[in-house]
DNA sequence: ACAGATTTGTTACATTTGTGACCATTGATT
DNA sequence: AATCAATGGTCACAAATGTAACAAATCTGT
């Protein structure tokens, strides 16, 4: 009688998954600093990620901001739009391309991004002593080379 | 006249801010191999993750899951529904305790999960080739180094 | 100058997710 | 045994997200 089990040829290593281990990872670290935004500001992530890129780079537009953030067009949209009602935030238009919009922060928003810029620091100084100074240096070193890598051209897998 | 500007004792630096810096680099790693269990089988990541977690670990329980998973019971409750309607997953009473369910793929739970295994080991292999295999072993350490970190009693920041 | 393609940003709709309430069961205390 | 707290899992509702369509402006090539 032949084999007919199923066997694949190479077995699935899930302890070593580097889409799984990287999510699990990262996830636990953004959940712990989350409180920090959400519970006290009320923002979501969108939002502080768009405050804090526009508070660290100064004026941007909305395509700008998506690219440098890794945000979805949408997602930037109505993160520019909740901050706006807050009055964080503000719009001018570009005299070159009127379709675009430049965005940036307004003295309250400012603020905002003074006192929170200040709890991230705090935090990723905390989380860094718990890590060891080396280890940090090559974890942000390895997230240059794993966001190359995947989006190096070519299929993989 | 007395300075009035705010400008926090240390500045918040975003290159160097690992929540943000391990999210870009993980869902840059996610996206790119979602295109399997979505674009091919029409799975969500939940879905694929109480898949691989079943397909790995044998039975579970979904309390079991989440907690291996990181995935809130509601979303395993939901993927779990999803895996039986497509008749991959089967549910056994607990005699011990029976608000318990004892999850385990079906025959063709266990194909759908050598289907996919290969092809995340292949991802996985073929990621692992363009960073090269010591950088893959760094990586695994420090994120089990971050989750230690992360859950480690006391206040960050 | 013009037609068609591209880019920027918003909106509507569907899907997914988070939150809290809930029931059934189990465990702990007395 | 009776009570009360804790746990496993599901559900309903609200919030967030992804997708696709869209209008307005710009760019391209002729």
């Amino acid at each position: 009688m032949s084999d007919s089990q199923i066997q694949p040829p190479l077995h699935f290593d899930l302890e070593n998954f580097l889409p799984f281990r990287l999510h699990q990872a990262s996830e636990a670290v953004s959940q712990s600093f989350r409180a920090v935004y959400r519970d006290e500001y009320g923002m979501t992530r969108s939002e502080w990620r768009v405050l804090a890129h526009l508070g660290q780079y100064g004026a941007m537009t909305a395509t700008e901001i998506g690219h440098a953030a890794s945000l979805h067009k949408t997602k930037v949209s109505r993160a520019v739009y909740s901050l706006e009602k807050r009055r964080w935030l503000s719009r001018a238009p570009d005299q070159r391309d009127r379709r675009v919009q430049i965005l940036s922060l307004t003295k309250s928003g400012q603020h905002a991004y003074s006192r929170l810029g200040a709890r991230a620091q705090s935090y990723n100084q905390a989380l860094a002593d718990r890590l060891g100074k080396d280890r940090v240096a090559t974890i942000i070193q390895l997230a240059d080379a794993l966001q190359r890598a995947v989006e190096n051209p070519g299929r993989l897998g």
